[in-house]
This record gives C-alpha cells, sequence and structure tokens, in this order.
DNA sequence: AAGATAGTTTAGGTAAGCCTAAAAATCTAA
DNA sequence: TTAGATTTTTAGGCTTACCTAAACTATCTT
C-alpha cells in the first residue's frame, strides 16, 4: 500500500493562485482570473474547482467565484512556505541570481516531507524573507503580510530602504539589478514627473537614475 | 509556450529500473522483474515499454525482454546522478540518517534543470559516493563501478573497510548503524561457521559481532 | 427592460499511466 | 515432444488533468 500525497501537483498551483488572488478579489477568485494566472483555460479551472469543493478546499457556489477554506488556506501557505524556502537555498547555497529561482522551485515546492522542510528551514537558519522580500510562512502557518508602500507612493524628498517587489518577472528582476536596485538599498526621491509619474531618484546615496511609474509602483519600500 | 520536460517522471523511473537490473539480465531485462522492482503490475509494463522503444530509449522484441540504447541509458545514469547527489545532501547537510533519504530523493531526483544539479554538485565539494557507499555518476556521465566484494567472500583472518551496500532497505541500514557497521569502518573475519556461512568479525578493533550470511553478502568491502 | 457582450459552465474528447481479465507465447519437465 | 505452468501481451476500462465548442448566466448599455 503506497501512500499516495493528500493533493496533488496541480491542486496545490490551483490552491496557491486562488491564495495569491485574494487580496484583489476577496469576495470570491474569478474563473478567468486563475485561468490566466496558471496559463490555461476556464473550462479546465472549472473543472478543478469542483474537484477542490468536493474535497473542501474552497468553497465554490456557481457564476459567483471560489473562496479558500481555512484547509485550503493551510495548503496554500504551506506550498508558499516550502517556494519561498528552496528559493532562499537557491540564492543563498547554490548562488543562483533572484531571476532564476523562480522556476525551479516551482517544482521544489511540491515536495512533500515535513521533516525536509523543517530541517532545511533550520539549516538555512530560518530566514524570514525570500530572496525577492516576500515573507515565508513558519512551520505553523503563520505569514506576516507585506505593508503595501511603494516608490511610488513615496513624496518628494522622502527616502526608503528597498524590502521587496511586486514583479517578480525575470525582466524586471535584472532590471533592478543593473540599476542596483537590490534588497536593503536606500532610494531617495528627488523629482516627480506629473504627466507620466516617472521619478527621479537617488540610490544608494550615490547614483541618480529615473524610473517609469511601472517600475516604481512594483518596488516596495519601507519609509525612512 | 510552455516548455515540457523530455521525459516523464514515471519514464525516467522505469529507465532507473531497467538499469539496475541490466547487470543481472544482460540479455534483456524482464517485465515481470520490471514490474516487481517498480511495485507494478506486467501490463503497465508492457504499456510503458513501447513508449519508451517508440522514444528510442530501449530495444524490444516481444517476448525477449528490454534493453537500453544510448540514449536511454544516458538518460537512467542522469537520473541516479541526482538521486544519489541529493542523498548526499540530505545526509551531509540536512543530517538525515542514511536510512532515512531513499524515499525523499525518489522525487527530488526528477527536478530536472542542470544548472542545478552542477551547483548542487559544487556546493557539496563534488562527492563521489553517495551515503551508501554508490558511485556517483559525473556531469558527462561517467560512473566508475563498484568493486564487487562483499564481506561474505572474505576467508578467515582477512580484513578489510566498508565501502558500500547491496541492499538498502531502512530494516538492513538500521540494523548495520546499530552494530557500528558505516562506511569506512573497519571490518576482521575471525571465524566462519560452515553449516550458515554466517560469519565472526571484529569491528574497528574492538567490538566482536556475528553476521548472518544475508547480512554480510550485502555489505560491500574493499579488501586489505 | 432588452439585447449585446463578457464570463462561466457543460458536453464531449484526448493522452498518460495505471488496472483486471483473457489470450497468446514461451519455457519446462516428463 | 508435448502438456502444463509461467510469462507476456492484448483488450478494454478507469482517473487525472487537460482541451475545444457550444450553451448558459450575469452584467452592462442603451
Ligand atoms: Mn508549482
Ligand atoms: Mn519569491
Ligand atoms: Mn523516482
Ligand atoms: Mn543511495
Amino acid at each position: 500500500m503506497e501512500k499516495s500525497p493528500l493533493h496533488s501537483i496541480s491542486e496545490e498551483n490551483y490552491l496557491k493562485a486562488i491564495f495569491a488572488l485574494t487580496p484583489t478579489s476577496p469576495s470570491g477568485v474569478s474563473t478567468n482570473d486563475i485561468a490566466k494566472r496558471l496559463d490555461t483555460k476556464a473550462a479546465s479551472v472549472t473543472d478543478m474547482i469542483k474537484k477542490l469543493a468536493d474535497k473542501k478546499l474552497v468553497n465554490y457556489k456557481k457564476y459567483q467565484g471560489v473562496k479558500l477554506t481555512n484547509e485550503g488556506r493551510k495548503v496554500a501557505i504551506s506550498t508558499l512556505r516550502k517556494h519561498r524556502l528552496w528559493e532562499y537555498f537557491l540564492v543563498e547555497k547554490l548562488h543562483f541570481k533572484w531571476d532564476e529561482v523562480h522556476e525551479i522551485a516551482e517544482y521544489l515546492e511540491h515536495i512533500n516531507s515535513d521533516v525536509l522542510i523543517n530541517r532545511l528551514d533550520d539549516f538555512l537558519g530560518n530566514p524570514e524573507f525570500d530572496p525577492h522580500g516576500d515573507p515565508i510562512p513558519d512551520k505553523d502557518g503563520n505569514l506576516t503580510p507585506h505593508q503595501n508602500i511603494t516608490l511610488n507612493d513615496l513624496q518628494k524628498d522622502e527616502s526608503g530602504v528597498i524590502v521587496g517587489v511586486k514583479d517578480h518577472s525575470s525582466a524586471y528582476l535584472k532590471f533592478l539589478e543593473t540599476n542596483g536596485l537590490l534588497l536593503g538599498i536606500n532610494v531617495k526621491v528627488i523629482d516627480i514627473q506629473e504627466f507620466d509619474e516617472s521619478v527621479k531618484i537617488i540610490v544608494n546615496q550615490q547614483n541618480e537614475i529615473s524610473l517609469s511609474q511601472k517600475a516604481s509602483k512594483n518596488l516596495i519600500i519601507r519609509k525612512l
């Protein structure tokens, strides 16, 4: 008798997607949004939602969108924990760049062994944030949510420290890296253009660069 | 357009099983042997063998058993490399015992990223042997085969060093551990019972213990 | 309030990887 | 050398996770 996993890889990916989309659709995540995020078709999403509802991982009423149950949220957070710990491992121990780790972690996150992930956590020194500044849930599923102030919210002459990114695309992360915009770096807004909301900033009290609104609204900041 | 892996997890497991069974059935590995090793049914094996033959990973003639092609052997060895490197990681970095790592490595071995596995290899210091004494293939697929002399082959008063195990079961590994029979340990045969081929040995020039033939023929030795 | 449109579900189908039961091939041993 | 046993293959089914096309529901526009 082989012990089969409680949740399939697909189920875990759906739960994680619903969890991620919940803040912007708290009244119910739509079929289409899930389909877009998982690069699949709406009909497939409806299929899977029914299975998740049968397993009591989501609450679902036709045409009303979907919400995680407590149990579903637990699975999503546990998957996030694994994803972020593996990302941290890849960057800190195997010297990957922060734009190279997401895809590999998409696979590693589905290795389900509590012993494994807790030992990895200890081996890494119980890190609080992943390489993109996202908080790593602890083994009891506690997740300190990000503050949501971005560079775009700063006024002229205000400064802050980079603590995370909202856009995890390789293109964006590479762009940040070439401009020295890494976690922990100090930024000060010295000018804001009205017409396109682009900002001129000083990076680390040294270089002066200018960022589009799209770039600045994806950079999470702790105000100083 | 998602890039889908060249070989499925199932395909990799079949290729690994065929590779492992080849030494004892060089003229062709039988359907039943594969089924037993993978804990599946003969009919399922026939299905998969056909798929592998279509992909030119094995040569197959009905009722004649199956042999790996060069390409198939490459995939098998690459999977072994991953399996053994992850086992080494689990024992050396996460402090698992040697009897606890196999199952987890069964999953980790299917994460297919050359960059990942080569960086892991470097991080671990390019180990040559896994926690069970099995050789780890290098990145070009070179695999130094084990010598096959076991404790059972030693004559009275001969001694050797433990370099591996043939039986990887948790029961056997735990038994060895409680008797101090670990890799690198010195053993000397001081008596052999004719009637049941059990041996009395001295472990590490200290403890005297007695081993059944079943126990001694699964312990790989380098003669001194 | 009705029709157009956008979003969602259903219907029906596919491929992978497994299964049981039955048929066919091969091996073994008298 | 041939009957019986064993092994292997085939036939037909199942589940998961996808898909397209068509039908349905909800929402927006006039
Ligand atoms: Mn994933
Ligand atoms: Mn991340
Ligand atoms: Mn495996
Ligand atoms: Mn091993």
